[in-house]
DNA sequence: CTCGTATTATACCAAGTAGCTAATTAACCG
DNA sequence: CGGTTAATTAGCTACTTGGTATAATACGAG
């Protein structure tokens, strides 16, 4: 279909995807664990369908526990994001510094928790 | 439409607008400069259209110059991908082990050109 | 084996996206 | 003004995506 940069990035654009990515960074959960927060704006058919496509990404591995099927992260995908995005750390930069010098001052931008 | 980490991840899921990106890099370029190396594949149109994502990502300025159309990268939406994936770091480095200690041994991962 | 629960698969629809060609706007140059 | 270049818009088709409902499969408990 496609290249893994381009699956990565097109799996991780969409917020349901990327709160169910969230939510596996605080450990291994089943389907429906995992549908549950969703379960209000969306059916578990719905949740089915994004989670293989962060299984195509490989962004999530599902192993098999009886009739469950417990998920869990693989972030490996990601390192292939962080390197391309390498390239352009000091673009980065520099759009900070047009933002404004003063932010220059504080070194460090203090870590956020993605909601 | 989206949210800004929606918007950017959906523009960066495209093999030509990641190329587009990467020559900006090299600095600013009009429309038909941007378009040149994608002409065998595609037409002006479809490269406009493309362009258009990346600035409705933010990741693309577009000034005026007479009758050319002068963009530049503007690689702030990324700073707010490198916050994102920064909740995953423990994660990535995880996934190295994982993958095989040995790859520890080799430091680094050379350094690769996006296509 | 049968029932209930967990999960996946199939079929379908609405909406969005990517690409094309053709036509249009905008700005320059002579 | 008329011609040329740069870029966009419009209108079309084909494909993909996100969602639903419904059916099918898999397993454990009785």
């Amino acid at each position: 279909m496609a290249d893994t940069l381009t699956r990565t990035f097109s799996a991780l654009a969409d917020p349901t995807r990327r709160a169910m990515l969230a939510r596996l960074r605080r450990g291994e959960a089943s389907v429906t664990e995992l549908a549950e927060p969703f379960l209000a704006q969306m059916t578990l058919p719905g949740v089915t369908k994004h989670l293989k496509v962060l299984e195509k990404a490989g962004l999530v591995i599902k192993t098999r526990d009886a009739q469950w099927r417990p998920c869990h992260l693989n972030a490996e995908p990601l390192r292939d994001v962080a390197e391309w995005m390498d390239a352009y750390r000091e673009h980065m930069e520099a759009s900070l510094d047009r933002l404004g010098e003063y932010l220059k001052t504080v070194t460090t931008h203090p870590p956020k928790t993605e909601p």
